[in-house]
DNA sequence: CCCTGAATAGTGTCCGACAAACCGACACTG
DNA sequence: CAGTGTCGGTTTGTCGGACACTATTCAGGG
């Protein structure tokens, strides 16, 4: 049989009000900022229930396309990057990634992320990350490990956002996210780890305060390279999922939802 | 004034399902595959009415967390990352990324992706890859453009797919589908560029087949360069946003939302 | 045992309703 | 006149109920 039956799709009313909206936005019919009329116009204009345009507006408000500005005005706008980040490392952690595949892809990103923000920083960006070092030297100090796993993140996340660039930025948050969320398995077997650390990001935000793209470069290469030795040395399993689902542990409960503590 | 006023924010009751079921599966109490409960069980569960379950139902499933098995089955999902992928390039098409920033990012990640393929990739992929070069070489004799760009999609995705690294591919796909579409305004300036395409494709292909990492980084990197190139001759503007948001040309319609023709 | 058709259960959609909150306007007070 | 309290209309969040349509199930017939 030469038939190849396309898998016909219903459209569901609320699928086709969430598509309508969103391909106005998309095509900038409807503008970032702009304030969409109530649920009961809305419904009114679709030819629809209010529930159903409720169900469409959930949709457009979970993809970051819509927000609500206050609880009655609900307007256009532009997915922003970091929630787009963390729904990305989310979904990678579901997909079971491991560190060696994570590191791979953070080796070759991180560096031009250090390098183009060492071209493109404000003195803003320079600022905040000054402040991140002091912080994450008091961190260090005190030997606080969850406050240097938050700092370290926030690093890269200023980093990131140093490039000016959403393209990279996109590409390496999610990354950072998940493989630096790793350290906090790490520092308890090296306690040398966040000096070196600190130096690294000392250096690099010298170059990037300095404008110096290649040393920024090269320090964040050496950093990457020092991160995945340490983790060697710790003893962690370069092949293994980062924070694995929980197996089913146990027996799962008679019921999979618990009810609301209301 | 030291007063720093934390944004108080009420939660509705159908965010709460929706958060409480992602945190169930996060947690891996649901496991992807599993089925749940109907719609007006979860309410009696939640203590809510079934429309408000509906309405964080929508949300989860616009994140990919749970999706219809069939129009009766609700399962958990592991978010797939073709999908995250377009979301993704969506959100930097809105953003008003540029060809330099994409360029840039994708000049490092599609050498690094080639050199995983040529490691990684099963026969299957190298099949696929094959297959698409032959339609490739088609459209090129006929100078079907629209299809020279959905192949070229469509190579690049494979390549991601064939590096068997989620991380890697989630960051590559959303920059390459972006960039390459491009391509479509590209062709009509350079006649030449199928061909040349058509031979770097070929090059990592054999690489991939062959196993050979740096052949297949190598020629996906000059690959990069020369695309660069091409953009650059056809008078192409390198700073401005891809795709850019029609700035509400003409007048803003009357009422942005048309009515459904139902 | 497989197939068919009725029974069942669950989704998609609609309707109508109501409390809470928000927003803007307006009057009041110092 | 500026700041503050009050008030009423408007919109959202949530609810309960209802109904058509269809996937799924299951019993009975071939």
């Amino acid at each position: 049989m030469g038939l190849r039956p396309r898998p016909i799709q219903v459209s569901k009313a609320y699928e086709q009000v969430s598509a309508q909206l969103e391909s106005q936005i998309l095509e900038g019919r409807l503008q970032p900022g702009e304030q969409l009329p109530g649920e009961v116009e809305l419904a009114a204009l679709f030819g629809v229930n209010r529930s159903t345009v409720r169900e469409g507006i959930r949709r457009l408000e979970s993809e970051g396309l819509v927000r609500r500005a206050s609880p009655r005005k609900l307007v256009v706008a532009t997915p922003k990057a970091r929630e787009l980040a963390s729904r990305n490392s989310r979904a990678l952690r579901m997909l079971e990634v491991t560190f060696d595949q994570l590191w791979r892809v953070a080796v070759e990103i991180e560096p031009l992320a250090a390098e183009l923000a060492a071209r493109n920083a404000t003195d803003e960006d320079v600022a905040k990350l000054r402040t991140n070092q002091a912080r994450m030297t008091r961190a260090t100090q005190t030997r606080d490990d969850r406050a240097v796993v938050r700092l370290d993140l926030e690093y890269h996340s200023i980093i990131s956002e140093a490039t000016k660039n959403p393209a990279l930025a996109l590409a390496q948050e999610p990354i950072g996210i998940l493989l630096y969320s790793g350290l906090e398995a790490l520092l308890p077997h090296l306690p040398q780890a966040p000096a070196r650390q600190l130096e690294a990001h000392g250096r690099v935000i010298d170059a990037v305060a300095a404008g110096d793209p290649d040393v920024a470069r090269d320090w964040t290469l050496r950093h990457a390279v020092d991160f995945r030795r340490g983790y060697l040395m710790a003893g962690l399993p370069m092949d293994a999922p980062i924070a694995p689902l929980v197996p089913a542990a146990g027996k799962p409960a008679a019921h999979p939802i618990p009810p609301r503590d209301a």
